[in-house]
Order: C-alpha cells, then sequence, then structure tokens
DNA sequence: GTTAAAGCGGATGTCAACATCCACTTTAGA
DNA sequence: TCTAAAGTGGATGTTGACATCCGCTTTAAC
C-alpha cells in the first residue's frame, strides 16, 4: 500500500539520520539501502526540493539532512514524496450531504487518519533509538554505536 | 492512498449490500456509484473470480452478493482487488535478523496492521447501518428504507 | 427459434510510476 | 588551472493501473 518511492525515501532518510551529522554520497546511500542509485538520485532530489535534505556538489560533496532526525517525523518524509491524501468530501461528487462523508468514505478516511497520526508521532528519531536487535536498515555500520563522529576512509 | 480500482469495487458492493438481496444490472450500478461502466465491468468480473460476487447472465440477469452484508467486511473487497500485503521479512533482503523487521519497517508494518485491522472489523451491513445524515453513496434510493422488497421497474 | 438483455473475454489505448542514461555544472584539492 | 568527485536536469525506456471497445455467449420471454 505503500509505494516503492516511499520505501526508497524512508530507508534513505533514516540512514542519513543515523549517519548524521555527516554528509553521504548517493554512492553510499545507495549501497546501505540497495535502492537502485539512479533512482535514489531522483528521489533525493525531489527530498531536497521539499527541503527534507540539503545536497552539496562537488568534492567531498554529499547529501546531508536539513533537520535533526529529533524533528524529522515518518509524516514529514512520506508526504514529501506521496502525500497523504485525506477524503475531506464525497468522492461521488454530489452536494447533498454537505461536509459529512457517507459511513463508506468515513471508514476510509479514519484509516488514513490513522496512519497519518502514527506516522506524525514518530520521529526518526525514535525508529533510530528503538531497543531492538536489529538495527534500521540491517547491516549498515551505524555512527550511533561509535564514541565519536567519526569519517569515513 | 487507496488505488482508484478499489474505491471503485468498494462503491460497487455497498450499492449492492444496499439493494440485496436484489440483483443489480452493470449498468445500474455504475449510474449509482458514478463509475465508469466499461471499467466497473473489469471490476466486477475480479469480483465474481473471488466469490465476493456473483452474476447471472441474459435478460434479467445482473449482480449480486454471495453473502450477506452482515458477512461481509471491507476487508474482503479490498483483499479480493488489491489485497493488503503485509511487511513479513525485511525488504532489503538481508537475513540478518531473522524474522525481526527493523524498526522502520515495523513501524511502517504497524500501520498496515492498522487499517487491515480496521477494515476487517467492519462489515457491509455495520456501514449500511451506521446512524448518519447521510446514505452511504449519497443519493441512492436504499432498498432499506422501504418496506418489502420492491423490484425495479 | 428468434430476439433483445446482459455479462464475458480479448485487444487496444493512455498515462503515471519506476527506472536508467548521459551531458552538464559545481567544487575541493593538487 | 586542471582534474576528478559529486549532484542536476532532461531525455528515454518499461511496466502496470486505469479505461474503453467490440464481438461472443448466455438466457428469459415471446
Amino acid at each position: 500500500m505503500f509505494s516503492q518511492t516511499v520505501e526508497y525515501a524512508l530507508r534513505a532518510v533514516v540512514y542519513l539520520a543515523d549517519q548524521a551529522p555527516e554528509a553521504r554520497t548517493t554512492d553510499q546511500i545507495s549501497e546501505a539501502t540497495q535502492v537502485p542509485k539512479p533512482y535514489l538520485s531522483k528521489v533525493l532530489q525531489n527530498l531536497g526540493r521539499s527541503d527534507i535534505v540539503r545536497s552539496q556538489r562537488g568534492v567531498g560533496g554529499g547529501v546531508t539532512l536539513v533537520k535533526t532526525p529529533a524533528e524529522l517525523t515518518i509524516l514529514d518524509v512520506v508526504d514529501a514524496v506521496e502525500p497523504i491524501v485525506r477524503i475531506e468530501t464525497c468522492p461521488l461528487g454530489l452536494k447533498s450531504h454537505g461536509k459529512h462523508l457517507c459511513p463508506l468514505h468515513r471508514r476510509m478516511d479514519d484509516a488514513l487518519a490513522m496512519v497519518q497520526s502514527a506516522f506524525q508521532k514518530t520521529t526518526l528519531a525514535e525508529v533510530l533509538a528503538e531497543p531492538s536487535s536489529s538495527t534500521p536498515l540491517c547491516d549498515v555500520p551505524s555512527l550511533r554505536s561509535r564514541k565519536g563522529p567519526t569519517r569515513r576512509k
């Protein structure tokens, strides 16, 4: 139910959050997240336009988060690449019940609201901090588990 | 986040539930639900293969629900046309944490689970019975509000 | 058994999502 | 100032979702 692009964007952002505040190149992100590099490049450009990430050209450049992981929610990322569109009015277009949704669309919108709310309540920092046997994104070496900022060779 | 096809299928099934146990033709369903007839026809065929509806060819034929509205959930319909796929294993394909999802995919799967659960708990009968100012699907004359079974002229 | 209603299946068309490629620009450092 | 690293933007390819059309089959009713 979530598009491939949303999945890719979340992986990239979680990785960047994990590595924050260090910049990472598209190559590094691609390898860590298993997202095809050419497409990842487009996704990152998109996240740049939505002001989720910032990119730096040239030697030593790369991509970083604009906000801190604690300030960035899953919903921010999802909405940047594929907004969750709530059902505001009857999709059949008839005006006969004004602002009220019929019971069917009420249920559907409730489901959307639940997802939206859950995603809005979760920051990237929380995702990274979650006690779990597994690191987000699997085998990626995390900066979180090291003593200080480390610059990759 | 829900596909157009899911929306169409739900409209059609809600309409059929409302008119149950009477059969309705594709023309009638199309008019009531505002779904383009040729495409609706395909959607209904699909629902037929999933044993949600049954269709009768020939003069006086049409489409009816296989189950009663009380036995049919929203999830049944959604899963018939576009199954909600839960995240069972790490989408990155690495085996390093067995059955555990990483925190990111745990959250995403939780969202899917919420939607799945909400849809599974709601039957079509409940949708139709909901006290509401508006009839499901708007201006459609409902059999529910009549005395007995009525056959349309 | 003819006819008209009604659904079925296959072919086709369109467009957006996913994906790739490449020429160009920016930039740090030798 | 030259070079190699790194992101950008545009063009292109592929596939599936959405949508339509049409000829065929089934079937009730006359």
